[in-house]
DNA sequence: CGCCTTGACATTGTCAACAATCATTTCGAC
DNA sequence: GTCGAAATGATTGTTGACAATGTCAAGGCG
């Protein structure tokens, strides 16, 4: 009958649902409260839940429940240089691979981020950062890297607006990814890994920046 | 009352059967046989496999249950090359990281690789193999890093002492190795990320190479 | 007043029965 | 003999009930 609400992936759903801010960190899951809400049963609910925390998006105790998963700043700095890791690799990949159709639209997508840091929108700026670093797994075509950071990503979305607010960062992180697609465009695969893990490196460190800034302004 | 047999994580006691090759890859897993076996219910084996499809062990249709995934030719090497890029992240870690003691280790460990190699051992190679792999991951410390790396290794131990078979393989193996922990010991970061990139990049060409030759052989 | 025990409530864990689905076999028509 | 349709068996998917556990508040005791 209700197909439609119960027939998309359950686990798909409360996916979205934690990524997308609809959960806080360290809220409490309950299962019924989540079988109601996803309009489906409680033993979905657990296998999402189970899934989910294999993922990392969520943390279960025995007999005491699931919550989101608190991404702590350490993991959040660890995270963030796994993903460099595998950037760099991806982004070399894709220099290796990338057509003259993919080249257009790199840049593209680079000349939109320009516009977006002149004008000062950040999070337009935010939004195609995401776009391109998507175009560029896109362009590598490897099913286990692209997995991999997918994961690693809906881990890190809550931080990813901090960092670009430092001042000067988004100018420095426009001129990192115009570096890193010249290199793919010029398939320069060495190139393009140097530039890219760099740019994490740098990511990482304006991440770590902001963190001890928001520490010592706490305390 | 038998809290010993049903105490231990489903999840985890099925992933070792699958890791210890107890079942063959595309063999079905039936959830009341799991159960059987598993001294435990129907409900455990269902979250324990959906838990295993996320991690990759796994892979499971609608209504028609679950399989140990076949891991194809090109899964194994685009494993091998996402495993190459976070085992160089985590080399230069561990040479930035690494005390006295650890360097004790790491050459006591590559000489055992020697003895190995010299006495023709391979199988004896390929475990002390696997234990550096794993001392490098706990001298640097990086959990994220560890538990991708964990999950990896567990979808290729399958093919793991396949390379090394290749004539010639082993030596120079050992002498990748070697570089990497010579690197390692000297805190020279950069070096034991080349090193470990390029370890692992010929790995995944060692891979290759007997998978094409194996193609060729079977048709 | 503080601390421990007790009990009620909320939530998770386990189980067995039933429904739905898929694979296989049987049977009949041509 | 071959094709297709219906019956059969095996397995997964779903549900609800119950047990076990943890949480919290109230009350008694030192």
């Amino acid at each position: 009958m209700n197909a439609r609400s119960d027939g998309k992936d359950v686990t798909a759903r409360l996916r979205e649902a934690i990524v997308s801010g609809h959960f806080q960190p360290s809220e409490r899951l309950i299962e019924v409260e989540l079988a109601g809400l996803l309009a489906t049963n409680r033993t979905n609910v657990r296998t999402a839940l189970a899934q989910l925390e294999q993922e990392g998006l969520v943390v279960r105790e025995a007999n005491r429940g699931a919550r989101v998963r608190l991404v702590s700043h350490e993991d959040a700095i660890e995270i963030t240089q796994v993903r460099g890791a595998l950037e760099a690799f991806v982004a070399g990949l894709a220099a290796a691979r990338a057509r003259p159709q993919d080249h257009r639209r790199l840049r593209a997508l680079v000349e939109a981020m320009r516009e977006a840091v002149e004008a000062g929108d950040l999070i337009a700026y935010s939004k195609i950062n995401g776009s391109l670093h998507a175009e560029i797994l896109r362009i590598a075509q490897h099913r286990t890297a692209a997995k991999l950071l997918a994961n690693l990503n809906s881990q890190v979305v809550r931080f990813q607006y901090r960092s670009i607010l430092l001042p000067g960062r988004s100018r420095r992180s426009l001129a990192e990814h115009e570096e890193i697609v010249a290199a793919i465009c010029a398939a320069d695969v060495e190139a393009a890994e140097r530039n890219m893990g760099a740019h994490l490196r740098a990511a990482a460190e304006a991440l770590r920046q902001v963190i001890e800034a928001s520490k010592t302004a706490i305390v």
